[in-house]
DNA sequence: TTGTAAGCGTTATCAG
DNA sequence: CTGATAACGCTTACAA
């Protein structure tokens, strides 16, 4: 029986309630040892509804993915986890990139939870009422709602990352490089679109619009879109693939149709992966610590909740470095990815 | 404000807290109409700490497994997550495979959950009292606590899944056949343990102790395990590899000491992986629906908490199958992993 | 330091 | 069908 009260054990002691209680917050008072010794006997656990109902917090925080079977966003969650620590405990929501499972979800967690770290799946998401109206602090990791861009946030430099990737096709001697980009009305879809073009406006090379294919962030999609890519009649030589499931489809494509990468497309993919020099060839990739994301963004939200919106909203960022491997054709040696040494480089900037 | 009470409602419109309360409950009011529009203009909602501190209930389920980063587990938690629909949401617990982790996470659970979803990391793990009071139901999924095995659990077909995969090397005219084993305390570690040494068994082949090594399921522990198998004098020619995370171990050290694959090292996997057809070459594995492990967890989680224990012990085995690659010298044309036709095929036995 | 009593917001009971 | 009242288990003024 764990339904033991706090008045079970107040009488069993002969005190009052308030002195049980005042000993389990930590006051002194005079029968301690035997009030200890009524709770051992009794198995008494308080109540942590009842104590919710009279503080009004519920020790929990809700992450928010849009699917906890990427390993991206299992890294995030993960992250925020450890920083969570003893404090708060985690209530996990995935959405599988439904917008409107999103609102519901959200709509469900007041009252539940007294903080959310979200990953929303599109931009242009409706703006949630329950979120303007501060019902609870939220903090956006990786992508943002645009009606909501000044919340505290936790992105990747994509822009950055992006252009790094482009650039290094480039200085493979690419000039016809293609991009298979994630929704642009995603932050991450549309900041490494940008980075992107941006790489080849540096170098003077010119756009070629057919090289550019939206896709969605999917496997499936990443497979159509370099099918796609390899049915033009002049094929790009390079391909940017905008993450990490795409880059999978992408290569599943290159695979199926025997294209030899790097000699007749070269890749590079955003997101490292543990099996990513193990595939044939390794990959080159952008990578970011995802784990830090999510342990930013956990550190950002209880600051929040305990000091409200007393201080400006933050808006951080982790850089995002080039992991290279041989799926660019480089003929750098290889290096292995050091999870540790990644963490202790990626800076942060607000 | 959603600091509105269902008295505020009540008074608005004229009615006592019991009225709206009721309307609320779905019962036939007088007023309804007029309570509907109050509550909207005073954006009520009901107050979820209250109502669980009347009913005991608080709409959530726990789901406690090692590491979330695996894709595996995520699959498991995906699955319980889309069979607990809208019925349930989800308390999510990585432990980082720490059995003290997991018994201090489990005992701040009381309370906070109607019930638990877990995934232990030993078979040896003290035998946790909550659950052993049945404070509140738990369904074990893919590992079950040794102590405790008339409790209700989803595994997989361990047994017979090693079983096929060294049935497979042997059938590839090897003998010399290793085994990375997880730990042999973990239900999966020994059931695929034992799998292995019944295949060889069945073919007489006399089981070599240098070729068995106990590991950790760790991609760092199957690294090392594969070295040292590439240290023995006496090198085997094929290796059953015992989870998904060693199999990546082990392709690095295979890759590191460049040990050709299948020629010089046949190996297969246990759990198979978007990227496995990617990696070079591609990797047969024994595959088996986690997805599917954790829905039907999730299922009998909820009829155990509708029900009580009222009806036996559940025990749920999904089945293990083999996907041919090329990993193990297979002459088999390639096939691909199909994810539904995958679902389909999963036979449930108890 | 201690006990009394009020209240957190809801629902269940019971009489009307 | 409705309204008053009493819980659910805990915390916290307030008074002693």
């Amino acid at each position: 029986m764990s339904n033991a009260t706090i008045s079970d054990v107040a009488k069993k002691v002969g005190v009052s309630e308030s002195t049980v209680s005042r000993y389990l917050s930590g006051f002194k008072v005079r029968n301690s040892e035997l009030i200890k010794r009524a709770i051992k006997e009794l198995n008494y656990r308080p109540n942590i509804m009842a104590r919710n109902l009279k503080s009004g917090k519920t020790g929990m925080v809700a992450v928010i993915v849009p699917d906890i079977t990427n390993p991206f966003f299992a890294a995030i969650v993960r992250g925020a986890e450890v920083a969570a620590g003893d404090d708060y405990m985690l209530q996990l929501i995935s959405t599988g990139d439904d917008p409107e499972k999103e609102e519901a979800a959200i709509r469900r967690l007041v009252g539940r939870v007294d903080g959310l770290i979200y990953v929303p799946s599109k931009e242009n998401s409706p703006a949630i009422s329950e979120i303007e109206a501060k019902t609870f602090p939220v903090v956006f990791v990786d992508r943002v709602i645009s009606k909501m861009k000044n919340f505290d946030s936790v992105l990747a430099d994509n822009h950055h990352g992006a252009l790094l990737a482009t650039k290094h096709l480039i200085e493979h001697g690419h000039t016809n490089i293609a991009h298979i980009a994630g929704p642009v009305t995603s932050t991450p879809g549309k900041g490494r679109a940008e980075g992107y073009s941006a790489a080849l406006k540096d170098s003077k090379i010119d756009k070629n619009p057919d090289f550019f294919v939206e896709s969605d962030f999917t496997v499936l999609g990443g497979y159509q879109a370099m099918m796609s890519l390899l049915n033009l009649k002049k094929r790009p030589s390079a391909v940017f693939v905008g993450n990490n499931l795409m880059t999978i489809g992408a290569l599943k494509a290159l695979k199926e149709a025997k294209v030899k990468v790097p000699e007749q497309m070269a890749i590079i993919g955003f997101d490292d992966h543990e099996l990513s020099d193990l595939v044939n060839p390794p990959l080159t990739v952008i990578s970011r610590d995802a784990h830090l994301q999510g342990a930013l963004a956990m550190a950002t939200l209880l600051e929040r909740i305990k000091e409200g919106y007393q201080f400006p909203p933050k808006q951080l960022k982790v850089d995002a470095n080039l992991v290279v491997r041989m799926s660019c054709g480089s003929t750098c040696p290889y290096r292995k990815t050091n999870a540790d040494k990644h963490v202790l480089s990626s800076s942060i900037s607000s």
